[in-house]
DNA sequence: TATCCGACAATGT
DNA sequence: ACATTGTCGGATA
């Protein structure tokens, strides 16, 4: 065959094709295997500035089997014995139509040609069964297959491997009926396979469809974060999202979601992406989701689970998968699913939970009016005013000035114990202290790193070496001169979602805590009390953004929207006592943070929490609950619910 | 001036 | 090999 068909084909892909076919024999062809091989040959060329990302099977099938797939199953089981209803389903089987607008080397595709093909033969069979005939008449055709795709290189392999797919099941065909025979020679005409930028294109004139045409979209387009974009890539979200859209700050990712969107419109036609999760995470939910929920709904998810593939370096990417349908589409059940079980549900929020579509929104000011909570300082300084504990103890005696080394506080130093210390300065004290070598000698490094910096603020910041970029409140506080009779409560930024409660406390106001860790300064302590609760933990689990599988604790999004009742000075003192009591427990039990609350959620390697701690835990979530509810909450889903409530009256309040 | 985020990235078992 | 878990500073508003 390879004479015949590699003609549509470059000469690079043709040689490399010719080459795997005669090694492995044509009819051994695994389409999967050589579009996965193709693959790592382009992206060693370096073509792709994304990376392409193969797809494994089981991923595949997550996608397509609810989208289309179980429908039809479960359509031919009804239909056994019923020569009517198997060729009705035959008939629509045939007037499917699909496309992949990131199809890289078609795995998307070739899967459901085949599993269609499979589908087709179960049913020739079963009518074989009824009127004894061993009729074959080919239903499911390569015309019905369509997908975009930048690299023309991937293009090739797409239409190639749908040939193979077609050579394949034809053989297994032949191989089941014996004398039934559909011939892969001369090729059949395989749907548009266009080469071209996704979010530039116009879907509808690659596979127009009518409102009642049974159209599926699928794949797995590219994610970049929105500081990861290039220019260019920026003017495709411009282009591919809708005129009001923040995107500068979506991921490149949403682009094929507002597409998918507007190709839906009120047709039947329906999607199903694999998407990094991030786009239902954090401040990308309230930009994106409200627009996209006008027009289309969530038809069924597949919570966050880990990227993988039979590829050697896998991506470090948590992925989702989540499929919309136009919201005239009403009446079905919504599904969502995750690894050990699937749960039916009346709508799947933009979280994808089972809840309504509200969304917060990132919040500059506290809606409660509760102190100003704010990012740790930033050094931006290639880590040269950041020293460790031996570096220190050497400045200490060297007789410089002690008040200008400061303890460095991140979420590794809150919870782990790993010891670090900084050079806090201001020209002054630089100018004092810059007789030691060791010191002038940093500062110049970090003059240095800044002027070479990417980022104009941080070159402008090389013009005061000695401080840190961002001294944020701190400096506003406390200035330069030592003090400790303050306090600053510490929440760490990223912390890991294995706990039953982040920990967070309380340092004493000479340290400076930097950007990994969120603080207010000062603030009292009740409020801490608060911030560790059960109820706050809840609404950090699902309205916070993640890294990973991690939180990642923001003031805009979680602590500045968070709904706090109204407190009597009794219920205050009381959580006050309540989560001194915690502290204390900590000190006496003694260990870092991150033994004492153990990872008891951890999958494969569970720790405890301590017992002790976790009962006076307890103690302060009851309180704390009481100040929101009179009576027991249910459970989790209950306390979310009351949040939300809260959050969508408080704004609606002030408009 | 003040972040949220990362087809992550370093560490642990 | 795979599970756990949080640095660092850019790009944006």
């Amino acid at each position: 065959m390879s004479g015949y068909a590699l003609v549509v084909f470059s000469k690079k892909s043709r040689n490399l094709i010719i080459e795997a076919g005669e090694l492995i024999g044509w009819d051994k062809v695994n389409p999967d295997i050589l579009g996965s091989m193709l693959q790592a040959v382009a992206s060693e060329d370096k073509r792709s500035h994304l990376g392409m990302h193969y797809t494994s099977v089981p991923n595949i099938m997550k996608v397509i089997n609810p989208l289309f797939l179980d429908d039809l199953h479960e359509e031919f089981e009804k239909a056994k014995g019923n020569e009517t209803k198997l060729n009705n389903l035959l008939e629509r089987m045939r007037k499917m139509k699909f496309m992949d607008p990131a199809c890289g080397s078609g795995n998307f595709l070739i899967i459901t040609y085949k599993e269609l093909r499979r589908l087709e033969m179960d049913i020739f069979e079963e009518l074989g069964k009824i009127n004894n005939s061993t009729m074959y008449i080919p239903t499911i055709d390569l015309g019905q297959f369509y997908g975009i795709e930048i690299e023309d290189f991937a293009v090739d392999v797409t239409r190639l491997s749908l040939y193979i797919a077609d050579h394949q099941m034809n053989l297994e065909l032949k191989r089941r009926y014996g004398d039934v025979l559909r011939e892969t020679l001369p090729l059949h005409k395989v749907g548009d396979i266009r080469c071209g930028n996704a979010l530039r294109l116009d879907w509808n004139e690659i596979l127009p469809h009518e409102k009642d045409d049974e159209v599926y979209l699928f794949g797995n387009p590219p994610y970049l974060g929105s500081k990861k974009q290039t220019k260019e890539q920026k003017e495709d979200l411009k282009i591919a999202l809708w005129e009001e859209a923040r995107y500068k700050k979506l991921d490149y990712i949403s682009g094929w979601f507002s597409k998918g969107m507007k190709y839906i419109g009120k047709t039947m036609a329906q999607l199903s992406f694999v998407t990094t999760s991030s786009i239902t995470q954090g401040e990308q939910v309230a930009l994106l989701w409200p627009k996209l929920l006008t027009e289309t709904t969530i038809e069924f998810a597949y919570q966050p689970f880990r990227w993988g593939n039979s590829a050697k370096n896998n991506a470090g990417v948590m992925v989702e998968i989540i499929s919309l349908v136009s919201k005239n589409n009403k009446g079905k059940e919504k599904i969502i699913y995750s690894k050990n079980y699937s749960e039916a549900v009346k709508n799947i929020s933009p979280y994808i939970t089972n809840y309504n579509n509200s969304v917060v929104s990132q919040s500059k000011n506290n809606i409660n009016g509760l102190p100003k909570m704010v990012m740790g300082s930033m050094p931006r300084d290639g880590g040269n005013l950041i020293l460790t504990l031996e570096e220190a103890t050497e400045l200490i005696n060297s007789n410089i000035d002690n008040s200008i080394l400061r303890k460095y506080i991140g979420a590794e130093e809150f919870l782990k114990g790993r010891k670090r210390y900084c050079l806090w300065m201001n020209e002054r004290l630089y100018n004092e202290n810059s007789w030691n070598t060791f010191i002038k000698d940093r500062v110049t490094r970090v003059k240095k790193y800044r002027e070479e910096s990417k980022a104009t603020s941080t070159q402008n910041a090389s013009k005061e070496p000695w401080a840190f970029v961002q001294k944020g409140e701190y400096v506003k506080v406390y200035g330069y001169d030592f003090d400790n009779t303050g306090h600053t409560i510490v929440v760490p930024e990223v912390s890991s979602e294995n706990r039953l409660y982040v920990p967070m406390g309380i340092v004493d106001s000479s340290a400076i805590v930097f950007n990994k860790a969120m603080v207010l300064y000062n603030a009292p302590i009740w409020l801490l009390g608060i911030l560790q609760s059960k109820m706050h933990m809840i609404w950090l689990d699902k309205i916070g953004g993640r890294l990973g599988t991690s939180y990642n604790y923001s003031s805009t999004l979680v602590y500045n929207t968070f709904p706090v009742p109204e407190l009597s000075t009794r219920r205050k003192n009381e959580i006050e006592e309540l989560i001194g009591n915690i502290l204390d427990i900590r000190e006496e039990e003694g260990g870092t943070l991150a033994e004492l609350y153990g990872s008891p959620l951890a999958t494969k390697n569970p720790k405890p929490m301590n017992p002790r701690l976790l009962e006076a835990h307890k103690e302060l979530d009851k309180v704390v609950d009481r100040a929101y509810k009179s009576t027991d909450f249910k459970d989790d889903n209950e306390r979310l619910a009351l949040l939300l409530n809260m959050y969508s009256e408080m704004v609606n309040k002030k408009g």
